[in-house]
DNA sequence: CACCTTGTTGCAAAAATTCGCAACAAACAA
DNA sequence: TTGTTTGTTGCGAATTTTTGCAACAAGGTG
């Protein structure tokens, strides 16, 4: 598990907020599912453990774990979004809209970008994750077609 | 009205597609309604009008329009998809987490950027859009508190 | 302990989005 | 003109996502 649920967990109380058992199967199914996890695989995987959990609170969980930042957003080339851990470095992707594969970015690429927008527009692009949309390899000759 | 119709007829019939009147209501719509435009904001327009033509139709065409580069897709704050006419030049958006406003962006800020993924990743950004989240110069006070 | 306040969940209903299919309309050939 | 092909729509159903509300659970206070 590369998930310190420990650490998170004293994040989440010392935020005034409760660990419930629920939280913690919805978390550990995105870290056990990876790097763009769907509410409904979240839904699957968790419902045959915990059959009373029901899609609300999936919902309302990734949308919560989101907002306290363990969780980021990742949005799909078709639009619909996916889920995944948030780790202390952030990393961004490369979807590729043929294949919608995706290609990880490190932190340090985004940098200098930030640090523009940053100086000449006072606006400060969230670090947890950017998704940029567009032609892999093997898709950018097809595509043109 | 600010694009021009007989344009976009010519270039969809080049391809091999229909200039129906939903399509042509739609586009209207879309352009006349601004800048980043909920597929409902384009039905309650266009329903009015029209009052037969579906919901289905709505995002069949939205979706349509953008795969022919004429509508372009925009993500908002909370996740959700808008849609706003694609200019011959690109801009984006520095889309604030906190109050939902938009910033744009000319595209030459990203053209380095673009050649830099291009030259080590082998990876095409598509030029229509592209948005980035965070937080604007009167929420970034505010917003880590 | 009882009591109160507040966060959290489950359920069911609502709203948003997509899908399948029959009907329709345009383009084209004969 | 008729027939054929193919793109497009409308409808209704299915699926996905959100919301409202009552019930429940945890934490704090007296």
């Amino acid at each position: 598990m590369s998930h310190n649920t420990t650490e998170i967990n004293r994040q989440l109380r010392k935020s005034g907020y409760r660990v419930t058992p629920q939280r913690q199967l919805i978390l550990d199914a995105v870290c056990k599912l990876g790097d763009h996890v769907t509410p409904e695989d979240v839904y699957d995987h968790v419902h045959r453990i915990a059959p009373t959990l029901s899609r609300a609170t999936v919902y309302r969980v990734l949308h919560f774990l989101t907002e306290q930042r363990i969780l980021a957003m990742v949005h799909m080339a078709d639009g619909r979004l996916a889920y995944e851990l948030a780790g202390p470095e952030p990393h961004h992707h490369l979807v590729c809209r043929s294949c919608d594969s995706l290609l990880e970015l490190p932190h340090s690429v985004l940098r200098s970008f930030r640090r523009a927008m940053d100086t000449q527009y006072d606006f400060e692009i969230d670090v947890s994750h950017v998704s940029f949309f567009g032609h892999c390899t093997d898709c950018r000759d097809t595509a043109g077609a």
